[in-house]
RNA sequence: GCCCUCGUAGCUCAGUGGAUAGAGCGUCUGCCUCCGGAGCAGGAAGUCACAGGUUCGAAUCCUGUCGAGGGCACCA
C-alpha cells in the first residue's frame, strides 16, 4: 500500500481538540451512523416510516463483509413500504461520504455492510494510549454495587483443583465486572458449622489418638486424607498427648477450631498465591448465633419474614417453605422435626444478609454438584421480594491429564492432586489461564504437560511472548540493550513513543487489520461482563496477540531509513502493548516484559 | 422415573435469529543476511447427533427421539 505524502499529523485533526474521556465504543459511533441517516432519510422525505425503528448493528461473520453490517432496512422495508434493497441503498448513500467511512456497499437481501476508514481506525490508537489500563472501560454497570461470591469450599480440607477453577472464574468475573463498571465485592461463604464439621474433628481426633498410641476405630464416613494426619501430627507436636483422656466432647470441640483455622490458614494462603483476595470471609456460624436483642437468630428472622409474606407453612412437626409458589420442583423444609435447621434455612438467610447490604445483584458460583440446588435458592430469593437480583453459574469441573493420561484421584482413600500441588507444578499464570479458557458451564481438560510447556502450543506462552515481543522492539527503539534487565519499558515508552506520530501513514493491511483488532475490545469487556463469560478473554486475548504477529511478520518497526514511519509503527506497537497488558490483567495473568 | 447441562473438523472447543459455520492442536507444504522462530504463510479436513416445527432467514428458538454428564434428602 502506498503512503501518501498528505498524511495529516494526527494531532492536528479535530478530536484532538476534546480533552480526554472515554471515548465511545466504535459501535456505538457506528450505530449513530446508521440511526442519523434513516432520521435523515425520513426528513427528507426520502423514506416513510411511522417510527424509527432502532438501529441493530453487529459484525459480520466474514470480514470480507466489511467492519460492521446492519439490518436495518431488511427490519424496517415492511413498515416502510420500500423493498430491502432499495431503502439499504437510501441510506448507504447517506453515509458514504463520513469521514470514518471508508467504504460501504449493500449485499444480500439488504444488509448495508461498512468499512471503517483508516482515519477512524487510526484514532483508536490515540484512544488506547490515553486511556492506558482504563482502555476499554465501560459503564454498563452504572456504578451499581455487584457480590461475587465463590469458592466457598468447606473448610474441611484443601482446594481440590476444581476450587481453584472456580476461584480464577469468580476473580476474573469480578475483574470484567469492574472494567464494566460495577462496584464489586468478593466474598468467601465459610461452611463451618454442621455435620461435615463434625465429621472433620472426629477424623482429626481419631488420628490424634492413634498417635497417641490408643486403640481406635477409624469413623466409617471420616475423611481420610493424609492431610488429616498432618493436622493431628501438629496438635500432638505442640500439645502433646493431654487431650488424650479428655472427654470425647470437649477433644471434638478443641480440635475442631484448631483444625478449621489451618484450614482456612490454608485457602487463603493458596489464594492468595494466585492473586486472589476476598473482601469478605463470611462465616455460616454467626447466621446461627443469637442476636442479644432479640435472642434470636438470623435464620429465626428470616424465616419469620417469610412466614409473614405467607410462604412459611407446619406440617409433621417440621416448618416448610412453600417454594412450589415460585416454581421450585417441592416445598422445602427449613426447620427439621428435631428443631434443627437445615443448610437450606441457613442458605437463605445468608442471602437475605447479602441483600439487606444493599447490593443490586448477587452472582454466586457454585460447583456443578449444587445445580440441582439453584431452582430452590431462586425461589427463596424471589420470596424475599429480590427476583432477578441473583445469578447462579454454574462452574464445572476440572479433569486432570498429565500428557493425555488422566491422573486419577479418589477422595475416599484420599488420593489426589491438590490445588496447592498444581499451582507449584504450573505456577499462577498458566493455571489461571487454561482454567479461563473453557466456557464455565463446560467440563474442562486440564493438561499439566502442556500448561508447562514453552512453546507455541501453550497458549498462555503464546500471549505473553507477543507482550514480550512488543518490549523487546521497544527496548531497541530505545536504544537500550535488548537483554538489559534494568530496562523498565512500561515506565519509559511514554518517554520516547512521540505523541504526535504521524498515525496517517499507518494504511497497510496488517495495520488496519491490528487496529481493527484493538477496536474490538471495549465490546469484548461488554459482552464477558453482560454473559458473565470470562473466556472471552482468553480468546480475544488469543486473537489480539495472533494479529500482533502477523503485523510483527510483516511490517518492519524500527527502520532508522524512515523514522517517521518508525514513529507511527512504535505507536501502534506501544497500543498493543497497554491492550494486551490491560487484558491480561482482567484474565489475571502477568504481562512479563522478558521471558 | 423426574429435573438440569451438553452433542459443531481426527482431538479440544468458539459461535445465545443473519450472508459460503470458525479457531487452536494434530496432519501435509513452505518461510530465518532482518526489531525475540516461544514466530509467520498456505493446503486437506463438516449431514452443526437425528426428526419435525416456528419465519423472509435456525448450529442458535419450540417439540420429540437417541447419546453423554450431573442433580434428585427433615444431608451439607
Amino acid at each position: 500500500m502506498p503512503h501518501g505524502a498528505a498524511h495529516a499529523i494526527l494531532s492536528d485533526l479535530p478530536f484532538r481538540r476534546e480533552q480526554p474521556r472515554s471515548p465511545p465504543p466504535v459501535r456505538e459511533l457506528v450505530a449513530d451512523l446508521f440511526r442519523d441517516a434513516l432520521a435523515a432519510a425520513v426528513e427528507a422525505g426520502e423514506v416513510t416510516l411511522p417510527e424509527v425503528p432502532e438501529v441493530r448493528i453487529e459484525r459480520p461473520r466474514d470480514p470480507a463483509h466489511g467492519d460492521w453490517a446492519t439490518n436495518v432496512a431488511m427490519a424496517s422495508a415492511k413498515a416502510a413500504g420500500m423493498n430491502p434493497r432499495q431503502l439499504a441503498d437510501v441510506l448507504a448513500a447517506r453515509i458514504a461520504d463520513h469521514e470514518d467511512v471508508a467504504a460501504v456497499e449493500v449485499a444480500g437481501p439488504g444488509f448495508i455492510n461498512l468499512r471503517l476508514s483508516a482515519h477512524a481506525l487510526q484514532r483508536v490508537l490515540v484512544d488506547v494510549r490515553e486511556q492506558g489500563a482504563a482502555f476499554g472501560r465501560i459503564d454498563e454497570g452504572g456504578g451499581r454495587r455487584v457480590q461475587v461470591e465463590f469458592v466457598s469450599a468447606n473448610p474441611v480440607g484443601p482446594m481440590h483443583v476444581g476450587h481453584g477453577r472456580w476461584a480464577a472464574l469468580g476473580d476474573s468475573m469480578a475483574r470484567v465486572l469492574e472494567h464494566a463498571g460495577w462496584d464489586v465485592e468478593r466474598e468467601f461463604y465459610i461452611n463451618d458449622q454442621g455435620v461435615q464439621m463434625d465429621t472433620f474433628a472426629k477424623s482429626v481426633a481419631a488420628r490424634y489418638l492413634e498417635l497417641c498410641g490408643r486403640d481406635v476405630e477409624f469413623p466409617e464416613e471420616g475423611y481420610r486424607g493424609a492431610y488429616i494426619v498432618e493436622i493431628a501430627r501438629e496438635i500432638h507436636t505442640e500439645e502433646g498427648e493431654a487431650w488424650a483422656d479428655a472427654s470425647e466432647a470437649e477433644r471434638e470441640a478443641h480440635f475442631r477450631e484448631k483444625a478449621y483455622a489451618q484450614v482456612l490458614e490454608h485457602l487463603g494462603r493458596v489464594l492468595s498465591g494466585m492473586g486472589v483476595e476476598f473482601d469478605v470471609w463470611f462465616s455460616e456460624r454467626t447466621l446461627h448465633e443469637l442476636a442479644p436483642e432479640s435472642g434470636a437468630s438470623a435464620i429465626e428472622h428470616t424465616i419469620e419474614r417469610l412466614r409473614e409474606a405467607g410462604h412459611i407453612y407446619e406440617h409433621e412437626g417440621a416448618t416448610w417453605f412453600r417454594s412450589t409458589e415460585f416454581s421450585d420442583d417441592k416445598d422445602r423444609v427449613l426447620k427439621k422435626a428435631d428443631g434443627s435447621y437445615t443448610y437450606f434455612a441457613a442458605d437463605i438467610a445468608y442471602h437475605a444478609d447479602k441483600y439487606d447490604r444493599g447490593f443490586d445483584r448477587v452472582i454466586n458460583i457454585w460447583g456443578a454438584d449444587h445445580h440441582g440446588y439453584v431452582k430452590r435458592m431462586e425461589a427463596a430469593v424471589a420470596a424475599l421480594g429480590h427476583e432477578d437480583k441473583l445469578d447462579v453459574v454454574i462452574g464445572q469441573l476440572v479433569n486432570l491429564f498429565r500428557a493425555g493420561e488422566v491422573v486419577r484421584m479418589s477422595k475416599r482413600t484420599g488420593e489426589m492432586v491438590t490445588f496447592e500441588d498444581l499451582l507449584d507444578e504450573v505456577g499462577p499464570d498458566a493455571a489461571r489461564y487454561f482454567f479461563l479458557r473453557r466456557s464455565t458451564d463446560q467440563p474442562l481438560d486440564f493438561d499439566i504437560a502442556l500448561a508447562k510447556e514453552q512453546s507455541s502450543e501453550n497458549p498462555v506462552y503464546y500471549v505473553q511472548y507477543a507482550h514480550a515481543r512488543i518490549c523487546a522492539i521497544l527496548r531497541k527503539a530505545a536504544g537500550a540493550d535488548t537483554s538489559d534487565e534494568g530496562v523498565d519499558i512500561a515506565a519509559t515508552a511514554a518517554e520516547f513513543v512521540r505523541a504526535d506520530a504521524p498515525l496517517g501513514l499507518l494504511d497497510s493491511d496488517p495495520e488496519l487489520t491490528l487496529m481493527r483488532k484493538l477496536a474490538e475490545w471495549p465490546e469484548v469487556v461488554e459482552i464477558a461482563a453482560r454473559q458473565l463469560a470470562p473466556h472471552k478473554l482468553t480468546r480475544y486475548a488469543e486473537d489480539l496477540a495472533q494479529t500482533f504477529h502477523q503485523f510483527y511478520t510483516q511490517c518492519r518497526v524500527v527502520d532508522p531509513d524512515a523514522p517517521e514511519l518508525t514513529a507511527a509503527r512504535l505507536y501502534a506497537v506501544d497500543a498493543t502493548r497497554v491492550a494486551l497488558a490491560t487484558v491480561l490483567s482482567l484474565i489475571g495473568v502477568s504481562a512479563p516484559e522478558r521471558m
